[in-house]
DNA sequence: CACATATATGAACACATATTCATACAACGA
DNA sequence: TCGTTGTATGAATATGTGTTCATATATGTG
């Protein structure tokens, strides 16, 4: 952290340096921007509503977010290793559903963002 | 949307199709993407942390988040497209602070979820 | 066991994204 | 007006990400 002169010119040094401690940890802010990425991807977002909706199966998904089956799978992969989504398997057919009950808070809260600033 | 096997093993065809018709629009949808794809860069996060303890100028956040000038820049821009940040100039310097309420609330429940899950 | 079906996986490819570098611009002081 | 400072911007580059294709795996059936 370098000395240019605009630094801290509204801000006490010690206001300054108490925000700076107070970051969070780079291993909780890396975390934090992966869960979000994870909402960064409109295909991934289907698949979530739908699963909020109800369980499905990959084939279901497929066919209702019109992607290929092996998109969804690795998309599902993904959603399953943030623990966003759970799976059950019966016989070869795998079911699908969230496991989380804050990914419909969440979706929420944007939802309220974009209809306040547009 | 083809027909294989296993489709609406589980439900009936009229819940399929209101669970189908009932998908936010391709613009709702696109527009959340993009909303959290802003969230998912660590840099944004911390940029975001920083603004919302302090106005802060381009220098001060340059040297708070460790990053060059420019590309702090890069991300103030992609943050003020998506009205997450507002500017106020005084002279040469340009200084930014949150121009949304949610942030907050939108970090407290992502971290809710990585704290419950992890 | 041979075959079909449902899903998963790895590699390759195309595209998006973040950063850097060089430079432009805008406001101010001498 | 010239130089300086604070910030913005465009192009280039490197890295990341999503999809596709081919194929593997696993389970069930005849």
């Amino acid at each position: 952290m370098n000395d240019k002169a605009c630094l801290c010119k509204n801000i006490a040094p010690e206001e300054m340096l108490s925000i700076k401690n107070e970051l969070p940890s780079s291993d909780t802010i890396s975390h934090l921007a992966e869960f979000f990425k994870v909402f960064g991807d409109g295909n991934r977002l289907k698949i979530l509503y739908y699963l909020s909706r109800h369980e499905l199966c990959v084939a279901d998904l497929t066919a209702l977010v019109d992607m290929q089956q092996s998109a969804v799978s690795h998309q599902l992969k993904l959603l399953r290793l943030n623990r966003l989504v759970k799976l059950r398997k019966e016989g070869t057919t795998v079911y699908y559903s969230l496991d989380d009950s804050h990914v419909e808070s969440i979706f929420d809260l944007a939802l309220v963002h974009l209809r306040e600033q547009r």
